[in-house]
DNA sequence: GTCTATAGTATGATAGAC
DNA sequence: GTCTATCATACTATAGAC
């Protein structure tokens, strides 16, 4: 019976990412979650005991997951450089909806939002940080570059373009960045 | 009596900016914004008759109002592009108190905010655009360099230092931006 | 201009029937 | 697991005394 489908808690933790990501943390009412999920707000106290808190930080673990499998792991496979880096470009094309999408890194660090939630995702700027940096630093062994840095840079040019993009609706801002990461990172 | 000191109003607005830099559009409440203005939420709409919104684009207002003066000005100046670039640089230090505080143009796109808010930002984001763009093309005048893709990428990347910034703590991020803009905008 | 008081609504959260 | 009903609190906003 299980596994099947997916469970109404899953399904509800994507839906609540999604709300999260448009209307920000306090933005993101119970009513709206309610609806979004469609599961009322009593149920949602039945899957999340600890409430509107509790939902946000599985959104934030759903987050971690879906980076995972959609960047970190192809930044990380056996393949050249390049064809690692173009696999997480898509994946980051798809993750962010090709820049329609907020990023919870910057969602979940406005204001006194709760104790768990930016410690959370500052874990997974870092994760990225550094599967940037090694993916960097494989792709020029004996070069003198910065992979540090440039991952660093990265990650700033991405979160840069999804705040620009969303603020004029210019989506080819989004676009530009994706298609700017090889130089940035210096893979070729 | 007039003019010797700043008027409440001027002083609440900008209390105010500070609120909704720090807590975002809904997370500034008006017990907050009452709380750093002084003003007790009945005289805030005495001085803001339209409520919330009225104050957050007063906010926006005198955002514009500072970066024309620490930013905008600066590069439209009649000395070298980067004696102007310096200037501004110093200015955007200032004006994001060395990476600690927030851009109303990240803040004020998140959500369902009021209708004129996000033009508002969006106007000075266009506004920094140009002023960019002018001074790289200043700076480059025989060169083929694309003055207008420089200009949006020295945004992006002070957008995301900012965030970046805040997510980690690590403020070496917004000044290794600001230090990188000659190059971005190809100005030395 | 600032205050107290308060309206009316939305919020996050709980209890208990089914 | 989902529902209705409800709690206490916080919210934006207004009215009117001073």
């Amino acid at each position: 019976m299980r596994g099947k489908v997916k469970s109404s808690r899953e399904t509800a933790v994507a839906a609540a990412l999604e709300c999260f990501r448009r209307f920000g943390y306090e933005g993101a009412s119970l009513n709206l979650l309610s609806e979004a999920t469609g599961l009322g707000r009593s149920s949602l106290y039945h899957y999340f005991p600890e409430g509107k808190e509790e939902i946000a930080l599985a959104a934030a673990e759903l987050v971690e997951q879906r980076f995972n499998e959609l960047v970190i792991g192809p930044l990380q496979g056996p393949e050249p450089p390049m064809v690692r880096l173009g696999k997480a470009i898509s994946g980051l094309d798809q993750f962010y909806n090709g820049g329609r999408d907020a990023c919870l890194i910057d969602i979940f660090s406005i204001g006194d939002t709760a104790t768990a939630l930016p410690g959370r995702v500052k874990g997974i700027a870092f994760a990225v940080i550094e599967a940037f940096e090694k993916l960097s630093a494989d792709a020029n062994k004996r070069a003198a570059t910065n992979p540090r840095a440039s991952a660093v840079r990265a990650i700033v040019e991405l979160e840069g373009a999804l705040v620009l993009t969303r603020a004029t609706g210019d989506r080819t801002i989004f676009a530009d960045t994706l298609s700017r990461l090889p130089y940035i990172l210096s893979v070729s």
